[in-house]
DNA sequence: AATGAATGAGGGTTCATTCAT
DNA sequence: CATGAATGAACCCTCATTCAT
């Protein structure tokens, strides 16, 4: 039975996900989140302690999972620089899934600097994605292709720019200028590292 | 008279100030404003259109001064390195003034994904902030100190770090890191442009 | 569960119909007619759209049910005569009855010179009121008590005297006098017709 | 100066008649009464008790003024036909000015069933309309036109038609149809009359 | 386990009224 | 006299949450 109630949560962060989306995180009602998930108005409130523990949920999930597809396509690579470029690929993966996914997560950084909940769970995001960034600067390093001692401060200055150039593009609004974002990203990031 | 209600509409911006960076963006009430204005529940709605229109005159005001503040500083300086150093000096103002800024910052952007008057008030902003890089390549290229052609590239860049290297010291919510980030940030730029 | 919503949005249009009645269109509001209702504030809201949407229901409903009384009182009998004599007598139903029905009927009139939706539900009662008109008319004719041959004017001048009665009356503010209201215009209708 | 006031309370009133004309009674704000004078926001409370006392003396003075008209239209006439003909033909004068007035009238009709200072002031119309009937059925008597023995009955009864027609008229929110609204008013009076 | 009716706090906004200037 | 800034009550409406079924 824990089994079914999983997979019920699971569709309801789902439904949350796609409506937070959709109507933005201030926006989004519980109606809406159980409207997405075809269940009725009471159950969001049934599997979660109450709406911001779907949202807390929801973060926690979607970074994990982004985090998951990164590492990923960052291993199925072997020289540093396919490692990157793939790294880089995955993360402005096209405009549609970014400006989905960065819309909720602008809303949860914003949320961050009040809520400790999600201050924690964006903290192991950003520990993730430390770790992809040594796996990669260390394959560089083998490579003698960046010679980085620090990998804790390069994997921050890489997730910097990521972030940073993915909110500049956010900001344009326009989904035609997201490849010269992302090749600046990466330009940024070379240029940084050697 | 219209100079007294110009004062006032300053109070009240100010009051809004203190309230979005307190309880956030979307939590934030209007009775909350008048409260830290310390005026009546009607006198925001006096002075401005709505809620958004009060908010969005916050938004505009902050970038705005932000801007001035950072132009003034880098403006008293006379070489490239003292320029950008002045610069991030004056972004990484102190932990206190940056958390309350960025508290309210990072919500207008979290915003403005969905509201274009946010998007065009952050879009100068964005232009005013390539302004200031300009003029410290500029300098730069004269010096022949970093060798930078594409001023509007290098421009974006030097941003991106700078808002990438705030929002990461605001997820670690810890004042103490502040210097340690803001060295970081100068770190990566002028390394990005060496 | 149909059924049962259907019941709760009676009960609030009946407690409407009482507030409306106590408190004038205007004056009345939403929390007026939950408390009427014996229910809490924002049940209304929940079986109707908006305030508005309660109101012209109640209009519809009031309306409807008037018509259906008078046609059935009329039908009842058999001679042009006893018709009419029964359709005045179902509209001066009783001061009480009068009185509520037509301060609640007043204020939608009122409503409707600027309100669409109001003007087309008083539309559709005006010509069910004609209908009854026109069956009287049709049986005084086979009797040959009334010869009317356009029955289009004859049946508004009727709705006509009846409205026109009833409003002066109700601007008296005298139940005794409802009586002698009644006969005056029974005695104008017949008068006319002959 | 009493009689500067005088003037004041004339502007108040007539802003006030147009102001409730375009917007309805009940959305008419001070506000929109004062700006209709052309003066500020405080001067409707300095004239007058306050809102409601705005309105009420609008609605004596529209009364009166009709009344007057009325009156003076009729007295010109020589006959009892020319002088009903003339008492129609100025109270059914123009669908704008039809319009224009008859829902405010309206609007205070509705309001007289519950709040007694407009209540008498009707009743001082209707008394006022009444003269006028009497005066018209007077000369019919003289010339033996019209045979009426009971002028308060039948002064009432003109009156009915004409409210009532009018307020039929208003329903069909179209001006076009004006004029034969007032023919069937006519022809309703002098069948009744006949 | 799931529903959805019901609650009621709290939001933005409007506006009659007051009152210092 | 007149202004219009300021007040704050009251409006409609939304929605998270509860709970009987």
């Amino acid at each position: 039975m824990n089994r079914k109630a999983e997979l019920k949560r699971q569709q309801i962060i789902k439904a949350a996900y796609q409506a937070v989306s959709d109507k933005g995180y201030e926006a989004v009602t519980l109606q809406d989140i159980a409207n997405y998930a075809n269940v009725s108005k009471g159950v969001p409130n049934y599997y979660f302690q109450n709406k911001e523990d779907v949202l807390a949920h929801l973060l926690a999930q979607i970074t994990e999972r982004i985090y998951k597809k990164e590492k990923e396509a960052v291993e199925k690579e072997t020289s540093a620089q396919e490692m990157l470029q793939a790294y880089i690929n995955t993360v402005f993966v096209s405009p549609e899934e970014n400006e989905k996914f960065y819309r909720v997560y602008l809303d949860f950084l914003a949320q961050a600097t009040k809520n400790n909940r999600y201050r924690e769970i964006n903290a192991r995001f950003y520990q993730n994605c430390a770790s992809i960034s040594k796996e990669i600067l260390t394959q560089a390093k083998k490579e003698n292709v960046f010679v980085v001692n620090d990998f804790e401060t390069a994997g921050r200055a890489i997730r910097t720019m990521i972030d940073g150039y993915m909110i500049q593009w956010m900001m344009t609004g326009d989904h035609a200028q997201h490849r010269s974002y992302k090749q600046a990203c990466y330009q940024a990031i070379t240029t940084y590292l050697s």
